[in-house]
DNA sequence: CTGAAAGCGCTTACAG
DNA sequence: CTGAAAGCGCTTACAG
């Protein structure tokens, strides 16, 4: 079934069956009802591709995951925002499509890549390492929209947390409790999210006056559950704990709260624990996690009309920036009433 | 930059591009050598929307969620499998489609969707309601894989976890420990899933040569932990408890759990539990959940070869089972260990 | 071994 | 309001 048997059936030009299809006004209502019905009845659906070619637009947006793809797809943070992403993409009219690393794994060119599918635009999400292919993408004339990336191209913007209230909120949170002594961890050095993480971390101790102690700041290899364990038995041999540690990420902070027990130390009667993404398991552990949820939800809609914008040229790029909440739980306690005489310090 | 301009700077004609674009043997190594030397230089990609357009093949598997797309997305298990689906289909030559709901929402015609961007073929995730659409899909030309759902078509196959096995080695591991009395937390009465597996473990107790009690056996509304806590407060107001209890999804035996604690009863003392699916939480709770795994990875790359095979006419379809692995934690303890004077039982 | 030409199924000026 | 025709960028018999 093709355009063609459409309009001998209508008794019409592939022109007029065209001009329906795309909603042009300039049909008679009559012969626009005659056409609909036919294609109603035959269930047609004209092809994507054939489309694409005449037009240069396929309403396809490319998915780029900026890292190693096995752990991304299957990251909870993320999976979540595109989630929403697609939900509202879809929507606006657009499907999704996740292009293989493995394809063009020699090039790693995703611009190539990009216009091999002319995809409208893309959305990237932000992996441990940038690639360079990843910016002549964004400087590319393409759209894109990066998911905790700073895209600077003249086409393209981007949507994060506020990644310095995310740091706030947790000292804030410490401090109204009574810790004054606030250790870290973190992922490596050249991860941007924890990064900025720890750097919003020390301004925002900083910013409530307290003591800032390098000693306790550790960092593991990644996000994950062993890092953190890892992280927290360098801070264990170190001989002196703070009294309080914000994790750059839940599993971080689930690694460390194993380090802990194994030393017989309980939380957080002996040390308050905070960790950041709010996943699942958070609820379940014990005792539960307090954390930092970012809205990836809200991430995921913005990041769609961003790039339905930039895709219509009804915006010049820019980014969003959501707000975090602070999600209590039981892993912090509190020192004032956990332990009231020392209170007066 | 396109096939035309291509064929200039090389001083040939179209076809020979195209020729040697697609190995075409019947082509002088020299020409071929200068040719694809300028491809390089160019970084040309050829259209994909053409080149669909003049061969009916996109190489684009579509992805359908078979249920609520909300849900399906972020669900742990299938984005597991769905990831090592996409990761073998890419070493194949493949990229992935995924559909919105929205767009085609009110006709539902999975089947028009993939006409409309000639996949070559399809990957359908189960989910707890079947849709009629579906199954026209199956019944079409369109090679289909299911995960967990049993397609039917000439041209579709399925893989799933051994279902029977599952159950099997849950009852087997209760029996070894001394548990008789075994109980079982279920999802609603329209998933198929759940429904195997229940099937499955009363089978199994049967083969064990034990008693069913149905008292023990109850459901929830769907696999999530609020589901399990509801199912399993209704157990406990029955009066009479089982000693172990296999729940159809973690999150039930996790919200089971959660019930049993506010009711001061302790796991895996008091009522031992497992749980299946292996989420991540499991190694985090307390106790830590003793569960079944299923073999997602391989059961991604088995879809996936499948559907090369069926999608290269290689095959005439099929179903592939992939055997379980129970995940020992502590969850389960051992009734013959915890409470010797029962042990003569 | 190489190339001219038709065809895939659409859209879009343009003419009427 | 309607339609003929060119064009999008490929592939594929087919002729040479």
């Amino acid at each position: 079934m093709n355009i063609k048997k459409i309009a001998e059936m209508a008794g019409v030009s592939v022109s007029t069956v065209s001009k329906i299809m795309n909603n042009y006004s300039d049909v008679s209502e009559k012969t626009k009802q005659r056409v609909l019905e036919i294609i109603e009845q035959t269930g047609y659906s004209p092809s994507n591709s054939a489309k694409t070619l005449a037009t240069k637009k396929s309403s396809l947006i490319g998915v780029i995951f900026a890292g190693e793809f096995n752990v991304e797809f299957t990251h909870p943070f993320f999976i979540e925002v595109l989630n929403s992403f697609k939900k509202q993409m879809g929507v606006l009219g657009y499907d999704l499509i996740f292009f293989s690393n493995e394809k063009f794994i020699s090039s790693g060119d995703y611009f190539a890549r990009c216009q091999h599918f002319h995809v409208d635009g893309c959305v990237i999400i932000s992996g441990q390492k940038m690639e360079p292919a990843i910016r002549d993408l964004d400087m590319s004339s393409i759209p894109c929209i990066g998911v905790d990336l700073e895209l600077k191209g003249k086409k393209s913007g981007y949507v994060m947390s506020d990644n310095y209230q995310i740091s706030s909120k947790v000292v804030e949170h410490f401090y109204l409790l009574g810790y004054r002594e606030l250790g870290f961890i973190g992922s490596t050095a050249d991860s941007d999210i924890s990064n900025r993480r720890e750097a919003g971390y020390i301004k925002a101790i900083e910013d409530f006056g307290l003591a800032m102690n390098p000693t306790w700041f550790v960092h593991g290899e990644d996000f994950f559950e062993a890092s953190g364990y890892a992280a927290m038995q360098t801070l264990i041999e170190k001989g002196s704990l703070p009294q309080a540690i914000f994790a750059a990420s839940d599993l971080l902070a689930l690694g460390a709260i194993r380090a802990l027990k194994e030393h017989g130390l309980r939380i957080p009667e002996d040390i308050a624990i905070i960790g950041c993404d709010d996943i699942e398991a958070c609820k379940y552990t014990s005792p539960t996690l307090t954390t930092i949820r970012q809205n990836k939800e809200r991430l995921g809609v913005l990041a769609a009309h961003m790039l339905f914008d930039l895709i219509n040229n009804q915006s010049e790029g820019g980014s969003f920036v959501v707000e975090p909440a602070l999600i209590v739980r039981e892993s912090c306690g509190s020192r004032l009433n956990a332990k009231p005489h020392q209170s007066s310090l």
